[in-house]
RNA sequence: GCCAAGCUAGCCAAGGUGGUCACGGCGCGUGUCUGAAAAACACGAGAUUGAGGUUCGACUCCUCAGCUUGGCA
């Protein structure tokens, strides 16, 4: 039985560069090594959603088992010492957020200090891996229904005005891209008009309380390659029966207002499985949309991860780079 | 083969009957980001089918060529 530190680990990555295979590899070494168990949380916005686990690319090795956690908010898939966390755990109308990420995150944490387990965070969402430790409270402050519908009617303008004027600070933080936002500009209103917080802590976020040592490995391959993957991963997906997922989904609410409101229909594919569905596309347009959508999503993960600092990142294309993670990795948990 | 209409960025496409022309959308490129992040948003690059002619000046008018679509044969 080994002794884990308290180290944080992150495998990212854009989409179809093959995380979920690093993960499983690197998850044998750390049973091989000798550690109690090792417990995988995914960090990945749509892969939470049940019913969407073949659009979203959730696979779900079929010798897990569905268990709820008593100390869990959202129940895992268990195979011995392996545990994996935050993949088909909601329904597609349930609330979900980053602040709910960091909330199961901190949860599976806890445990695993207690318990001497190895956490592995893998996805491709950055934003949940840069707030698992988070404090600003302004995360937590939940959407407020009837502001969203009274400023779902406003210009830009308009929230813009509301803005400046009731939240000045957060204004004047805000560049030109977040201040033409309409979702942040709301967003603005509903953390300011909650009472409970201050003016300062919703400025600049303080780092509040010591947080363990978060490392970010980061798998990269060419964006030739990335681009060939998707396309060959998309006509998976359709073999495997996509379409009757988005069937089945959409089947499940009727109006537009709803289709807005359920971030699940905003998975990549789903749109376009929709529009062959509805005889709007030819299934040659759809699979080419839907690859050229994922594309354009692994893009903006490469944009989101070029800014942050301390990234280590692994060429797939070197043989053994697995070996390299691992090597990695072998000596910040001990 | 004849007649008609058309040819504007990688794709779709607007307009004004001569004045540095050139609306949009998609795509593309670069970014932003603290409760929808596979979201939302910002910024940017990019075009008049070709060759002649008329004119101070042509994307616009004329001629020829090429291509496309429709109709007639």
């Amino acid at each position: 039985m080994k002794s884990v530190s308290p180290v944080v680990i992150s495998l990212i990555g854009p989409t179809a560069v093959g995380k979920t295979a690093a993960a499983e590899w690197l998850i044998k070494q750390c049973l091989a090594a000798g550690w109690n168990g090792v417990d995988l949380v995914v960090a990945d916005s749509r892969q939470v959603y049940q019913g969407l686990e073949i659009v979203s690319g959730a696979d779900i090795n079929p010798d897990l088992q569905p268990v709820q956690q008593p100390n869990l908010p959202y129940r895992s898939w268990v195979r011995d010492a392996v545990e994996w966390h935050g993949v088909s755990i909601i329904k597609p109308d349930e609330e979900w957020s980053v602040a709910h990420f960091q909330t199961l995150f901190q949860a599976v944490w806890q445990r695993a200090l207690a318990e001497q387990r190895v956490v592995l965070l893998v996805g491709g969402t950055g934003l949940y891996h840069d707030h698992i430790f988070t404090t600003d409270p302004a995360l937590h402050v939940p959407p407020d229904a009837v502001l969203r519908a009274k400023t779902a009617q406003l210009t830009v303008a308009e929230l813009q005005a509301l803005v400046s004027a009731e939240q000045p600070a957060r204004w004047q933080a805000m560049n030109q891209s977040d201040r033409s936002n309409p979702r942040r500009l709301v967003r603005a209103l509903e953390i300011g008009q909650t009472p409970s917080l201050s003016t300062e802590q919703l400025s600049p976020s303080p780092e509040m309380g010591p947080r363990p040592p978060h490392q970010y490995w980061g798998l990269i391959d060419s964006l030739e390659t990335i681009r060939a993957r998707i396309v060959t991963r998309v006509e998976q997906r359709w073999q495997q029966g996509a379409l009757g997922e988005v069937e089945a989904l959409l089947a499940q609410f009727q109006s537009a207002e709803a289709a807005v409101k359920w971030p699940a229909l905003s998975a990549t594919g789903v749109k376009e499985l929709a529009a062959y569905l509805a005889d709007q596309l030819t299934e040659e347009q759809a699979k080419q949309l839907w690859a050229q959508r994922e594309f354009q999503y692994a893009k903006r993960q490469l944009t989101w991860w070029r800014k942050q600092p301390a990234v280590q990142w692994v060429d797939v294309v070197e043989p053994g780079y697995l070996e390299l993670l691992w090597r990695h990795g072998k000596n910040l948990l001990y």
